[in-house]
DNA sequence: ATATTACTTTATAAAGC
DNA sequence: GCTTTAAAAAGTAATAT
């Protein structure tokens, strides 16, 4: 009895410590990438849910702490990449990518699959374009994704080469290295996606 | 009409068997040519055959694992050729040990375009994962039977973890009616 | 700028760490 | 959990030409 009990304070004890450190390395992330507030609460709240239900075994807590922020910036509308989340992090993409989808299946969160869209105010500021560039790459990737054209396609170079082509048609041009920096993603994956977006919006090449 | 149920192709069938029998890994390395044993590495001893074309995992217990059969009829033949062998080198096989298929790879067209967005809100996010920024394809559990598949814009799809043909056949065409009747058949 | 190669995902057994 | 083996799907990335 006196055992049972003394367990269960060490195990409490143990949960606590995971719990404190997962949290300040969450915070510590989330400043990192520059994410508010919401967020991290959002994060706290996946990260406790996985403790309770016991998905941390096995499992790292920079690994978990990372996955569980990526997953809140999805749930709160303001996506960052894998690559930009592993930047900050000192767990490799693949084992975010899998802590990630493992905690999500467990925990049920019914994660949508994330819109480009939400990467165009971001990646536009950071490439100086204006609000009409914006507005026009919003556009080519609803037309586009409504054609089908999106299936299976990363987010990220889905909306690095719907702002390039928007650069374009603006007179705003931004190179495609330019783009492809900020997105985190190759030229040829810019090119690629890019004649397809054109091709789709009827655009005379 | 072709149904998409024809177009299942076998890719690779998994099995596994055993000669009741030890074996001296190290002694069988040096007397199979072409036999690969890192025993730091992994346990047990790979050895592949050209025709039919598979590969075999052998280990010091006498269970092998075939893998890379495109049939079970290949399956049977290759691990055939491995008991042969193994009779060669004077090591005692029964006539034919019990084999059994442990998975099968199967591919399919669809014949329509799919919309991956839309499929995974259609079949219900809790039964999907569909992550493109990692994996093109959306993966799917099927219940009955149990099988996993894997959906790509294209309409080309893979059914995995089924143990018997008929899995994929049945796999496929309950996937073709539940996407149909979500009107999502492009 | 394009071509090749390699890696991502799914399932599955085997023995051992 | 990991290690190894095989195969398909399609996207992305690194490297070669």
């Amino acid at each position: 009895r006196l055992r049972k009990w003394q367990e269960r304070i060490r195990t409490k004890d143990a949960g606590e410590r995971n719990l404190q450190f997962a949290l300040s390395e969450i915070d510590r992330m989330a400043s990192a990438i520059g994410v508010p507030r919401s967020v991290r609460e959002v994060a706290s709240v996946i990260y406790r849910r996985a403790l309770n239900e016991d998905l941390i075994r096995g499992r790292s807590i920079e690994g978990v702490s990372t996955a569980v922020l990526y997953a809140a910036c999805r749930k709160e509308g303001i996506p960052r990449s894998l690559e930009e989340i592993a930047e900050v992090s000192r767990v490799e993409r693949k084992e975010i990518g899998r802590t990630y989808r493992y905690i999500s299946q467990e925990l049920g969160l019914e994660m949508r699959p994330v819109d480009p869209k939400k990467y165009v105010p971001r990646f536009s500021s950071q490439l100086e374009l204006s609000e009409e560039v914006q507005a026009k790459a919003k556009e080519i990737i609803d037309t586009t994704a409504e054609q089908g054209l999106l299936s299976g396609k990363s987010p990220t170079g889905f909306a690095a080469a719907a702002i390039y082509a928007a650069s374009l048609l603006c007179n705003e041009k931004k190179t495609q290295r330019e783009v492809a920096d900020v997105a985190q993603v190759t030229e040829v994956t810019i090119r690629n996606r890019y004649q397809e977006q054109i091709e789709a919006m009827g655009i005379p090449t | 009409m072709s149904a998409p149920a024809d177009s299942i192709e076998i890719q690779n069938v998994v099995a596994s068997t055993g000669i009741g029998q030890e074996l001296d890994l190290e002694a069988l390395a040096t007397d199979l040519p072409g036999a690969d044993f890192n025993p730091d590495n992994f346990p047990g001893l790979v050895y592949r055959t050209q025709e039919p074309k598979a590969a075999a995992l052998i280990f010091r217990s006498g269970k092998i694992v075939c893998t890379g059969a495109k049939s079970i009829d290949d399956v049977h033949e290759a691990l055939d050729i491995i008991f042969g062998k193994l009779r060669d080198l004077g090591i005692p096989v029964e006539d034919s040990p019990e084999v059994t298929v442990q998975n099968i790879v199967s591919s399919a067209d669809l014949g329509h375009s799919l919309n991956l967005n839309a499929l995974a809100i259609g079949l219900g996010l809790e039964d999907v994962e569909y992550e493109p920024e990692q994996f093109p394809g959306l993966v799917y559990r099927m219940d009955n039977p149990e099988v996993v598949i894997l959906l790509f814009g294209s309409g080309k799809v893979v059914i995995t973890g089924g143990k018997t043909v008929d899995d994929a056949s049945a796999a496929v065409e309950r996937i073709v009616d539940r996407i149909d009747d979500l009107g999502l058949l492009g």
